[in-house]
DNA sequence: GTGAAAGCGCTAACAT
DNA sequence: ATGTTAGCGCTTTCAC
């Protein structure tokens, strides 16, 4: 079955498409025509083609977002965020995965601008990073979530938590709760990451705490995660020195993390203290102390950059939360 | 800075429209024309208009989403699978969260048919069913997920769980680790939550156990969970038939409910056994069983239902798996 | 192989 | 208040 399209509506009620055109975006009309064309367009079924409108505003009314790991905590709630705001602006959300994969990342980067969306939320590496700096410039917002821009342009906007902040959280908490050899499982070299554990060494440092790269483990994927604890483990033990706390700097890998301590038949925090990135709905019950950030609240405001401040350059910067339960010894 | 269309590219190039159109999309061209307009759509950092392109095809490459409740689990997984299959086939995911509101869900049908998306997949209510069933009629293939719909037209399928099957299997395995005496949790009349509590029901009585509708508490959302067990305890005590066993039949529950449990002083399985629907990556930790929709392969198939075969109608029905861990006291 | 021109469904000046 | 007409950016006959 055919689509009605604006042209058959006015057919059927006998009068021009700009008319039809008019009582549907609300024109002046008369009472009389605003009846027929109504009556027409509920007999045909007649349902408007958006993308026909958004090629005169240049534009869709869509924000895009493009994530790199559906599976984190992290990211689900700021969908939401975005999600929540997109549609209050009677915006729709165009949402692509990345997996993790460069390749995948500059593909929907460049699908979005295709699309002509309106907006661009982006939580990826630098690799779109040129035809983000061109959308912003040609009128399209785009938000770096997770990550700073250097000398943005206009319309390029960041947001970002304290990153040093949060790993000054754990250094100060850990220390506080007299844990003295901290360990730390970090999925690698983006900024985030590594600022978190900067902000660990120095918090540590200050308290005449070190933290050796020794100390350090990487691990790109869950997989990776017992390969790297172990390894930490064998270093510790080398310089005599054993962890007697395990602090993990992405969401991403807390399960592994965790499940990696016990399979070891490690007790937290009896054996090892445990302390974690991003507040999730399971730590309550499991007693797992995080360093939260405002995720929600993130997307939120990340969309609503791109909606009402479009030819700014913001770069929001997020406080981090320390959430005490007890997997650091805290009672 | 204006965005430069085909007719700039034609310009700098010195060729047609039509001709850019050809190399653009593999056309019959000479070698020559074709490197002078590749050379201009670089020159002028072309980025063809999808929506235009769209308006042609009559639809866009999009597959729309509308989901109920991003913060369940099993949609977490089901939009993965979604994606990765569009993806797969250059779609994008156009993705909108009812947030269990009746009135955003038909608001958001209605857009993404506005949007003209090549396909539906939604996991919501009836009041969009009317749209939905217009929308496949007139070639836009719909997938209702979580639900069957009756006598369905050409191009609309469903992709649902075998719930009674669900329900049963918690049944049987509730009543070999020794429990005769459960209570559920449920978050309501959706069919599925009905067939999961029916199915549950049969299993039991088959092995002489009862499940009076006493031993049903509602709970829509997690802020009513605490109340229901608390009128689900106070009812079994006055019954004086204390229960042994807790079901929960829907993975947005699960955390709120195992607190509520926890929080009353209740030790799991020792007190009480606990078992609910979904799996989740903390499961294994916490040692609770699960009864696991495949919800990654759901979305998959929902997407491939769209793709690959737009005008049948097919009903797919997946099997639930039980996954037993330690709530039931299974060791 | 390439260009001119018509048209996709709709809006936005201009007319009347 | 309503109709006419010219596009929006692109694809697609149909000539050449």
């Amino acid at each position: 079955m055919k689509r009605a399209t604006i042209g058959d509506v006015a057919a059927h009620a006998g009068v021009s498409t700009a008319t039809v055109s008019r009582v549907l975006n609300g024109g002046a009309v008369t009472a009389t025509t605003a009846a027929k064309v109504w009556a027409a367009a509920a007999a045909l079924e007649y349902t408007p083609n958006a993308l026909t409108k958004s090629i005169f505003a240049g534009r869709s009314p869509t924000i895009g977002v493009v994530i790199r790991d559906l599976s984190s905590p992290f990211y689900l709630d700021l969908i939401r965020g975005v999600d929540e705001v997109a549609t209050a602006a009677d915006s729709l959300v165009m949402f692509a995965n990345t997996f993790r994969d460069a390749d995948r990342e500059v593909a929907h980067v460049r699908t979005m601008d295709e699309h002509r969306v309106r907006g661009l939320i982006m939580t990826t590496g630098e690799s779109a990073d040129g035809r983000t700096r061109r959308m912003a410039e040609s009128g399209v917002p785009c938000v770096i979530v997770a990550r700073t821009v250097p000398d943005p342009p206009p319309g390029l906007h960041s947001i970002s938590l304290n990153n040093i902040e949060a790993g000054r959280l754990m250094g100060t908490h850990l220390s506080a709760y007299g844990r003295t050899a901290v360990g730390v499982v970090t999925s690698g070299r983006r900024p985030s990451q590594v600022e978190r554990t900067l902000g660990l060494r120095l918090a540590l440092a200050e308290r005449g705490l070190p933290l050796p790269p020794e100390a350090v483990a990487v691990a790109d994927s869950e997989t990776e995660v017992g390969a790297a604890i172990d390894a930490l483990f064998a270093r510790a033990h080398e310089r005599q020195a054993p962890v007697d706390a395990i602090v993990c700097t992405t969401g991403r890998l807390t399960v592994a993390v965790h499940s990696a301590l016990t399979a070891r038949g490690l007790t937290v925090p009896d054996d090892i203290a445990f302390l974690t990135m991003d507040d999730f709905p399971w730590a309550t019950a499991l007693g797992i102390t995080v360093v939260a950030q405002p995720s929600y609240e993130m997307g939120r405001e990340a969309a609503k950059l791109v909606v009402e401040r479009p030819d700014e350059s913001v770069a929001l910067v997020f406080e981090p939360t320390l959430i005490p339960r007890t997997s650091c010894g805290e009672r």
